[in-house]
DNA sequence: TTTAATTGACCACACTTGTAATCGGTTTCA
DNA sequence: TGAAACCGATTACAAGTGTGGTCAATTAAA
């Protein structure tokens, strides 16, 4: 049996930190997702630095050096991450029932047209 | 235009007590709460004392006296959270499309053959 | 009526999170 | 070649969280 990976707990901030990385789809240094976040978070680098350590240090990141600086990487993928997560509220506020959450979803506009056409696609290739 | 009810942020473990409140849909006492939550949860009663405390502290419960001891309920409705906490989720993880959660949710056997049919009845539904 | 149990109020303490500052070693530019 | 810039490591510090102890008042029980 390999070691299953634990999932670790990613804070709200230190999500924005794992996007940036998950869409750069390859190693990035940290000077570079500074300047991604840059636009939409007003954070110091430092602040960033500091997000980056605590990710490596939960296992969500890896490293490896490029001359004096590191590249980081996904050892979490969005995939995983995203699927806990959305498991775990499904779990937790609609006993694991996905409809009431889509329904939620659908209220107060959440949902376009599109959704709901590409949702029926979705319900119609898991009805087999 | 009436204060718009901001809703606070609830942790997980204070989850579990409103859970509890939700579940009552009247009044409770502490010493109730704690004894719903004794099954699931291996918590000292001061832990729920705590709980209730910050939950109103937070506007998230109020209080009525009851004799000597209170009666918690909620102020914030499950609905207005869960609501709150998947359209946050959508957002922050599916880019806010429906689809792409509902089919994570998918993966892995995460949905019934009843659930797919729940569904399939809430699309036609919302198509119009 | 003295005692034990109950209740909310207040206090404690370590860990996490948000948000950095400082330090010490490299580079690089003037 | 000496100063400036840049990098990761280490440290800081307040607010939030998980978990529970202490206290004082009250009530119920012996």
């Amino acid at each position: 049996m390999p070691p299953r990976q634990a999932i670790p707990r990613i804070s709200q901030s230190e999500l924005d930190v794992m996007d940036v990385i998950w869409s750069a789809s390859r190693p990035i240094a940290a000077s570079d997702i500074v300047e991604a976040l840059a636009g939409h978070k007003d954070w110091s680098d430092r602040t960033v630095k500091t997000m980056l350590s605590r990710l490596v240090n939960k296992a969500a990141l890896k490293t490896e050096a490029d001359g004096r600086r590191y590249l980081y990487s996904p050892i979490i993928s969005r995939e995983a991450y995203s699927l806990k997560a959305a498991r775990s509220l499904s779990d937790r506020l609609f006993g694991g029932r996905a409809a009431p959450l889509v329904a939620h979803l659908a209220e107060g506009d959440g949902l376009t047209d599109d959704d709901i056409a590409e949702l029926e696609a979705l319900i119609e290739s898991l009805k087999s």
